[in-house]
DNA sequence: GCCGTTTTCGGCCCGACTGTTTTCAGTCG
């Protein structure tokens, strides 16, 4: 096959897919081991980078990324600039383009996609045809003939198929969605007299946004009554035992769930080996390698002695290799080892350090066309003082542009009767805001008339996400300089699994909130996450502050914070980065400084 | 092909599961 793309529409996605793509050819070719690997760890690099490397190399003509050494980012450059690559289609030379298809469905490797393109005549273009073709291979026994496949091979294939056809192509679950299904199925199974503990695992455990499925691991001597009464808990599609130690749940809603049983001598290094992430674990295991510790499920080996270590708590896995117990949002590999063997991890933030939430939407009728709040300012108000919160802001979508100034100026004035009073009602601290529109040539959509009645505004986006880097970077910049404008809401209007959300040049919008006594959001919205932990981590390294807030259309949205406060702490952000957990003076002292830029 | 707390050469994570064949290859997390 040829590798023909479009340099215009040349993301991170794409270029982790060629990778691998590469990788899976040297695979094929029986080309060297460590090529493999190192086109893998390339893909799996550019996969968690939080900028865009297209946008890396037109922007400041270098790409130094980890992983990235000077051939592959030549090749990644002929991509770039000529949308193929000589070197790339050399390698792909002798693979069948329904072999790239194939890999994509998990269970199929490099390998197995070239002897069936090899035997079999699959069509060139369309994933679905390629899959359907398959499938029809299976039903008509064509697959078992081959040597080493055998009848259950045929239909492990066709069953593969079949799933990523039906499911895979489908989004990831949402953090917030994930919880909800695996907290009462924790509590159920902590009820069970044979069960010591249940925690959740994975990518959930980290506090990822999106998540693939549901990992839990049970402290357990008893396997097999904890499975027969797993199987009796409600809302089962299906239950099957894989192993000894692991059940299979596909919950009714499609959702898959993997019960792991471990018994509690060796709890901790089971829990710690299936939380990762993958890349935290290959990391500590190259560590430990170095000190003659080979590292599993099971415990610690001591290589020259032969010698396991046994540990019942996650704590102990960790110091026995010398370092500090790692949080499990830190769990990237983006230096938390380091860190934690030098006993410097960051001192995450937590929901308690959240003193107030400065982005809420009141029902107030403020002849917006955007969507109203459920709840009033005393209802809000009063769910934040039940949280122990000191302060919030009320920050209304603004009255549509058509109304006169005279009208907006009335309804704010309203607006700030009703605050003010909840205020006395409360003893909450409620500041005036709105949450203004940065208009597409980064003029606020509201006249100063009407600002000068608000305590300071909270700028977004919300129409034209179409502009390029540039024009929306020197957008949202203009948009942040009005004095009043203290932080950027969702910076990057990402709703997951339905749009991608605009890129921004972002060191450039580092520079200007850290110089500008400025600060960028972290919208705790379940659908958003917007900024993600990647950018946050970056945006922390450039010494930018951060507030967590819930967008809340409703009281009881109030408690989304903690999604909010997760993403923080993945990004490593510590009490002193979120200016939303300084007391109300010290909030007051930044919030209402307005500074003429 | 890339990297560096054994740093410019030598080494690159680990074990389980599955299906096939009977000692291993392929894939996954």
């Amino acid at each position: 096959m040829k590798l023909k793309v479009n340099p215009k529409e040349l993301n991170n996605q794409k270029i982790a897919w060629i990778l691998r793509l590469i990788a899976a050819a040297y695979t094929i070719n029986k080309g060297p081991y460590f090529k493999i690997v190192a086109y893998n760890n390339a893909a799996d690099e550019v996969e968690h980078l939080g900028v865009s490397l297209v946008d890396l190399w037109h922007q400041h003509r270098e790409m130094k990324v980890t992983n990235i050494g000077p051939n592959i980012k030549q090749h990644l450059l002929d991509l770039i600039t000529k949308g193929e690559s000589k070197h790339f289609d050399q390698l792909l030379k002798n693979i069948h383009p329904a072999a790239a298809a194939l890999i994509k469905v998990p269970g199929f490797g490099p390998k197995l996609a070239y002897k069936l393109t090899q035997a079999f005549d699959f069509p060139e273009k369309g994933d679905q045809k390629i899959l359907a073709y398959l499938i029809k291979l299976a039903d008509t026994h064509q697959i078992e003939k081959l040597p080493h496949f055998g009848e259950k091979s045929e239909q492990r294939l066709k069953k593969l198929a079949e799933e990523y056809l039906r499911i895979h192509q489908k989004e990831r679950y949402l953090l917030s969605d994930a919880l909800q299904i695996a907290e009462p199925l924790i509590e159920y199974l902590k009820q069970l007299p044979q069960v010591e503990e249940a925690v959740v695992l994975g990518s959930l455990r980290r506090r990822l946004a999106t998540v693939g499925d549901i990992d839990i691991a049970v402290k357990s001597s008893a396997a097999k009554k904890v499975f027969t009464s797993l199987a009796r808990y409600p809302f089962f599609e299906s239950f099957e035992i894989v192993g000894g130690n692991k059940g299979r749940v596909v919950l009714s809603n499609g959702f898959r769930v993997d019960v792991i049983i471990a018994p509690s001598a060796d709890w901790g290094s089971l829990v710690q080996y299936l939380t990762g992430s993958k890349f935290h674990n290959i990391s500590l295991r190259g560590y430990a390698l170095k000190k003659s510790f080979s590292l599993s499920e099971h415990g610690i080996k001591d290589t020259r002695h032969r010698k396991l270590h046994h540990f019942a708590k996650e704590e102990d896995f960790y110091h026995f290799l010398g370092m500090e117990w790692i949080e499990p949002e830190l769990r990237e590999n983006r230096g938390e080892i380091e860190a934690a063997l030098k006993g410097k991890l960051p001192h995450l933030v937590t929901l308690e350090d959240i003193k107030g939430d400065l982005h809420l939407h009141s029902s107030f009728n403020i002849e917006t066309n955007y969507d109203l709040g459920r709840d009033s300012i005393l209802t809000l108000a009063q769910r934040a003082k039940e949280k122990g919160y000191e302060y919030i802001a009320i920050t209304d979508h603004l009255p549509r542009p058509t109304l006169s100034v005279d009208v907006k100026r009335k309804l704010i004035e309203e607006r700030n009767k009703l605050i003010t009073q909840a205020e006395k009602e409360t003893g909450i601290r409620i500041f005036k805001s709105l949450e203004v529109d940065i208009l597409p040539n980064g003029e606020l959509a509201l006249e100063e008339e009407v600002i000068k009645l608000l305590d300071f505004l909270v700028v977004s986006v919300h129409t034209s996400f179409a502009l390029d880097i540039t024009k929306m970077t020197e957008r949202v910049i203009r948009g942040l300089s009005h004095p009043k404008a203290k932080f950027l809401a969702h910076p990057t209007g990402r709703l997951l699994n339905k749009r991608n959300g605009y890129r921004l040049n972002w060191p450039v919008v580092f520079e200007f909130v850290c110089q500008n006594n400025k600060a960028l959001e972290i919208n705790s919205t379940p659908e958003r996450l917007d900024i993600s932990d990647e950018v946050a981590f970056s945006a922390l390294k450039a010494g930018v502050n951060l507030v967590i807030n819930t967008d809340s259309h409703a009281a009881r949205s109030m408690d989304s914070m903690k999604y909010g406060v997760w993403i923080a702490r993945r990004s490593w952000a510590e009490k002193r980065n979120v200016l939303n957990s300084l007391p109300r003076q010290q909030l007051e002292e930044w919030l209402l400084k307005w500074v003429e830029i």
